[in-house]
DNA sequence: GCGATCCATTGGGAATTCCAACGATCTCGA
DNA sequence: TCGAGATCGTTGGAATTCCCAATGGATCGC
């Protein structure tokens, strides 16, 4: 007899790669959303002030390439973060088209904290693995994501 | 010399478990989407119609707990699965509150295609790695995920 | 110079995920 | 028995994310 139609259709599906990975990234999604939303971050602000902290004086269209986000949003995230004095517009004094996006020092500090944070919530989600595992799953997510 | 300041900050988050996680998740969920819309369906139109066929007649409610979606987009998909002729809404004669909801056998076909597709995406998936590695990413995430 | 390109911003639309409420129905205890 | 509380399917609405287009200003290549 084979298996009767599908009458594990469901478990097949939550069996398949896709599918868990979409499940622990939700969960590590959750758990760093709330470990930095005391911060009053949410995960996009807090890439975005994470990007301008690393690539310094940066312009808006640099920051769309870098993360990804769209342009709009990047508009949007950055209001929020200038409004909560965590970074800072500035004409770009060599191409006035562009601003100059910078970290304050409140969003400096507040950078740090969220890293701790994160790297917290982190553990907790990898708790189940001891550290030799933990680090094999890196590198496998790694090799799948940079293929 | 400290690493000063946010100089890497978004090279850190880039690195952890949760965005890696979710990075793989989304390219996942993007091959398998682009695998079954083919067969008209997307992800979560698969999951409800993969559960109905599992737990065969079940009420809605059911599938909310089952799946963890919302009331009320398992209304709206449902509506959709039967509108193209995939599942089947009936009156519960146990509980006239309850639909017992049903696949077709045009149902079951386009699960047993839409399984196919999926499997094959996700090998795409996995390409990057070998079969023993894959088992192991299989192996770590379900880990995580059971916690 | 001047056309093509780039920049930040604004606007809108579609999809996904949540929360809240409703009328109808069932369950269980007084 | 009957009434309070819970459950069911449904509807409405809000927030977020993603995608596409258009604008006015500025720069760059030819």
């Amino acid at each position: 007899m084979t298996p009767t139609e599908g009458s594990r259709a469901l478990a097949h599906i939550q069996s398949l790669p896709s599918w868990l990975a979409g499940r622990v990234a939700a969960r590590g999604r959750s758990l760093v959303a709330e470990a930095i939303a005391g911060e009053g971050l949410k995960l996009p602000h807090h890439a975005v002030l994470a990007a301008v902290a690393e690539y310094g004086p940066v312009a808006q269209a640099d920051l769309v390439r870098k993360l990804g986000f769209d342009a709009k949003d990047v508009v949007l995230l950055l209001n929020h973060l200038e409004e909560a004095g965590l970074a800072l517009r500035e004409p770009d004094p060599q191409d006035r088209r562009k601003n100059a996006v910078t970290v304050t020092p409140a969003g400096v500090r507040t950078l740090e904290r969220c890293a701790k944070l994160a790297d917290r919530a982190n553990s907790e989600l990898l708790a189940p693995l001891s550290a030799a595992e933990a680090r094999q799953l890196m590198e496998l997510l790694t090799r799948v994501h940079e293929a």
